[in-house]
DNA sequence: GACCTGCTGCGGCTTG
């Protein structure tokens, strides 16, 4: 339809004159821009995607006049419109908002926007605006803003809650989103479809454009972006880089599969294999292993064996200090690393062009992961990707033989965004009463044409804006949540200055997770480690920390005071992350791997390699084909045990052990312990199991399936803990001043006593709701465990009684051993043993006292 | 006889 404003040809002529031919997809890209429409490319890292987007802006600025004089773009500006622009170079208003999910990109971007202005002739402010942003520059920009700016959703939403915002913004022609697949599925991405819809409502005609790796729902994730008000004329455009990025994947197929563990996830046993691809695979390698504590390990493993390369590996994970992992990607960028040992705190990133090996410790999870990592080596057009797997135990290898099929096949994840978070909705709500105010009816049409909010309804918006207004019904009485008010003039404003800060303060929606900062006695900070972590810990006590050996010294309000140890060794501290489950596509991959196996067909190396294995399972056991799920019954010193194996994620498989566990239990009254992993569940009872086919049928049934499985999941529980993080966003919960550390588990006592209180007070209160259901469709996984059934009906149960534990068994059968046993020393446990008798005896007063919470709190109880 | 699981990300007051 939309006829493009322009001819291009002059700007590729420009191009062409500089030895530069831009790809097909970029072009295409640029003439939908020009003629206005809004879109989302997709392309691999390294291909010009980041150009494909920015050029639009930059020949539409080229083409208007807005070029410095005599450069080679000028004949591309037409006499009139020259004639009609006054502004000078560098001189120009807000053109284009560059949105980015990470701090650490926005410099290296500033760089090559930059340079891109630069090469077409603009001379063009571009600035970054983000916390990280000094007062001297915001002084600045609260004067008057760059002609491109880049900056985060979180900073783009404090930049909307200032009265003059719409004039600020006022002149904006596009907002690119970069890695729009990273804030598609949370509520980061519903706070950037919020922020997107203000911004689109002040500058009618707005082009927004997205930047998204590869997800099975591509048009589903621009149709997010853009919305119901967006997408320009022609209802969006989507841009696909030509080619696939050729990705070479290979696996480190151990040396003897007789001998190689059947459970564990740590794969040291491969250190040898790990040591030789760093030495000879390539200069730099990122090493990914899937936990803060494995990278740990592994890091002193590696030095242990190498001692000869101290200097030249570094580690970088999510908890180390920011300072820390800037130097780590500084070194890595110079190219002078041998190797970084790293978690997904280096999946995103910048364009690390020396990488040209990636190593992949254990399961990928997902296979969009695997890719993402894949990518991070060989990060320039015409380069091929290139990824070593290691795989830490037997049942990997199927995984790795699957990723590979679910590449080829292209079976890359979705990414599902969020509808109806109406704690986002609230910030939002307080945002923008404090950003100039709004009409309600105004805003309520401007919230509907965004996806995540396209279908709330009157009675919904009405609770939120009357949430925003009084603090609901059980609230009511506490001015500080009468946060917003409606003039005389049917205008919605901040209640007060103050109001606007605390909403400042509490920006965002990334909660964090209860922690402990870590610093030398001298004062370097190192970074953070879980508040329990170090409770259980005596002064004195050896740890091992950012890849240092550290003796804690003393605990002075959050933070734990430690200096360097003498000692060569000491415990690895563990962080209580997400459980990420194995992907949908990744399960099914594997699943038919093991359909092929079963009738004898083994063809990748990494399936021959665990032939002899799978064989064993099939001698002992069996091994599923089409059509078939097995279910293993056997007896140890332990007791009896069942194990099912529906290989659909360890979420599903822990929601299933309890589901099955209550119906059994139904059936005959008896107790039974549970374990998971991401291939099956184990129940564990003294007692015989039933070996009838009914018996499971019954068990695995979909009917009440809801409220059976909320009856057996402690589902309020879990809802009182998830409704931190809603009370925290929906701003119930006011965060400590900056530099005043809170400790979290107050944070977590006070969104429990409010849980207690609105489920006392107004129990129909939405948040509450919306805390239910972010139970059971994150932490439950609801809808997959709904599918999980409703696959198992169909299929035929391979009911199997074994002698003895079987290489499916046994990973199940050990995991919940360990939960049992203790490898510290008995002395350790008994003191560890101690603490939690006293804090059990204790807890009938705290109890006591979150009940009573309509007075005061007894302090003396 | 085999076993050391649990990621990432943002933001902030005070005002001469």
């Amino acid at each position: 339809m939309t006829k493009p404003a322009v001819n291009l040809e002059p700007a590729l002529k420009w191009f062409a004159a500089r030895g530069w031919t831009p790809f097909e997809f970029q072009r295409e890209a640029w003439m939908s821009y020009l003629g206005g429409e809004s879109g989302l490319v997709n392309a691999p890292t390294g291909t010009g995607k980041t150009l494909a987007v920015w050029m639009g802006p930059l020949i539409e600025a080229a083409i208007e006049g807005g070029v410095s004089g005599g450069s080679g773009v000028a004949e591309m500006a037409t006499p009139s419109v020259k004639k009609r622009r006054g502004w000078r170079d560098g001189a120009e208003p807000l053109r284009v908002i560059w949105l980015t999910p990470l701090r650490a990109l926005a410099a290296d971007v500033q760089k090559a926007l930059s340079a891109a202005a630069e090469g077409l002739g603009l001379r063009w402010n571009v600035e970054l605006r983000t916390g990280d942003t000094s007062a001297s520059l915001r002084a600045k920009q609260k004067e008057r803003l760059p002609t491109c700016l880049i900056t985060t959703p979180e900073s783009l939403a404090l930049m909307l809650s200032y009265a003059d915002a719409a004039a600020k913004l006022g002149t904006l022609r596009a907002v690119v989103v970069d890695e729009w697949h990273e804030l598609i599925g949370s509520k980061r991405g519903v706070q950037t479809e919020l922020g997107l819809a203000r911004l689109r409502t002040m500058n009618p005609g707005l082009r927004v454009w997205g930047l998204s790796a590869t997800l099975g729902n591509l048009g589903q994730a621009m149709e997010v972006l853009l919305g119901s008000g967006g997408g320009g004329s022609g209802g969006g455009r989507l841009v696909r880089g030509e080619g696939r990025k050729a990705v070479d994947v290979e696996t480190l197929i151990p040396a003897d599969i007789e001998r190689f563990p059947w459970a564990g996830h740590l794969g040291l046993r491969q250190l040898p294999g790990v040591l030789e691809k760093l030495e000879h695979g390539g200069k730099t390698t990122l090493l990914f292993t899937n936990t803060r504590s494995q990278t740990e390990i592994w890091f002193q493993s590696i030095l242990r064996t190498r001692p000869d390369w101290i200097g030249q590996v570094a580690l970088h994970h999510g908890s180390l200090d920011r300072g820390l992992r800037a130097r780590v990607e500084e070194h890595l960028k110079a190219g002078t690393l041998r190797c970084v040992v790293c978690t997904s705190s280096l999946d995103l990133g910048v364009d690390f062009q020396p990488v040209d090996q990636v190593i992949q410790i254990g399961s990928p999870k997902g296979v969009a992961r695997l890719l993402q990592r894949a990518g991070r080596s060989g990060h320039q057009p015409g380069m091929v990707s290139r990824v070593v797997c290691v795989p830490t135990n037997a049942m990997e290898l199927v995984e790795f033989a699957g990723v590979r099929d679910a590449i080829a096949a292209g079976a890359i994840e979705s990414k599902m965004p969020l509808r109806g978070a109406l704690d986002v909705l609230v910030q939002h709500l307080v945002g923008v009463a404090a950003g100039g105010g709004f009409v309600e009816r105004e805003l309520l049409a401007e919230v509907r044409g965004t996806h995540a909010f396209g279908g709330i309804t009157d009675e919904e918006w009405a609770w939120c804006v009357g949430f925003a207004r009084g603090g609901g019904a059980a609230m009511g009485n506490y001015p500080q949540y009468a946060r917003i008010v409606e003039g005389e003039d049917g205008v919605f404003r901040v209640a007060s200055p103050m109001v606007a800060r605390v909403y400042r303060l509490g920006v965002g929606t990334i909660v964090s997770d209860a922690s402990m900062t870590v610093a030398l006695v001298r004062g370097r900070r190192l970074g953070s480690i879980e508040e329990g972590f170090i409770a259980r810990m005596a002064p004195g006590d050896v740890f091992t920390f950012a890849g240092r050996l550290l003796k804690l010294v003393r605990v002075r309000e959050m933070t734990a005071y430690v200096e360097p140890a003498k000692r060569k060794s000491g415990r690895v501290p563990s962080w209580q992350g997400a459980r990420m489950p194995l992907s949908v596509e990744l399960s099914a991959a594997v699943r038919v791997k093991l359909d092929e196996a079963s009738r004898g067909v083994f063809e990748s190396a990494e399936m021959r390699s665990v032939e002899p294995l799978l064989r064993l399972q099939q001698r002992w056991s069996g091994l599923p084909g089409p059509g078939e799920i097995l279910i293993e019954l056997a007896a140890t010193r332990e007791g009896k045990h069942a194990f099912v194996y529906p290989l659909e994620g360890r979420l599903v498989h822990e929601g299933l052990a309890a589901l099955l566990a209550y119906r059994l239990a139904r059936l005959k009254p008896r107790s039974f312990s549970m374990a998971a992993s991401d291939f099956g569940l184990e129940l564990s009872s003294p007692d015989e199991f039933d070996a009838e086919d009914s018996t499971w049928r019954s068990a695995l049934s979909t009917e009440r399936l809801a409220e059976d499985l909320l009856a057996c999941m402690n589902a309020a529980e879990l809802a009182r803990r998830q409704f931190r993080e809603i009370a925290r966003v929906a701003g119930l919960i006011i965060p400590g001043f900056p530099g005043q550390a809170r400790s979290q588990r107050h944070v977590q006592a006070s969104s429990e006593l409010f849980f207690d209180v609105l489920s006392e007070f107004e129990p129909r209160n939405l948040l509450l709701d919306q805390a239910r259901r972010e139970v059971l469709e994150r932490q439950l996984e609801f809808a997959r465990l709904r599918r999980t059934l409703e696959r198992i009906q169909g299929l035929r149960l391979l009911i199997v009684k074994t002698d003895r534990l079987t290489p499916f068994s046994f990973p199940l059968w050990a995991d919940s051993l360990r939960e049992q046993l203790s490898t510290e020393k008995w002395t350790d446990r008994v003191q560890r043993m101690r603490v939690v008798l006293e804090s059990a005896a204790n807890e009938p007063v705290v109890r006591r006292q979150r009940r009573s919470t309509k007075g005061a709190l007894r302090a003396d109880d």
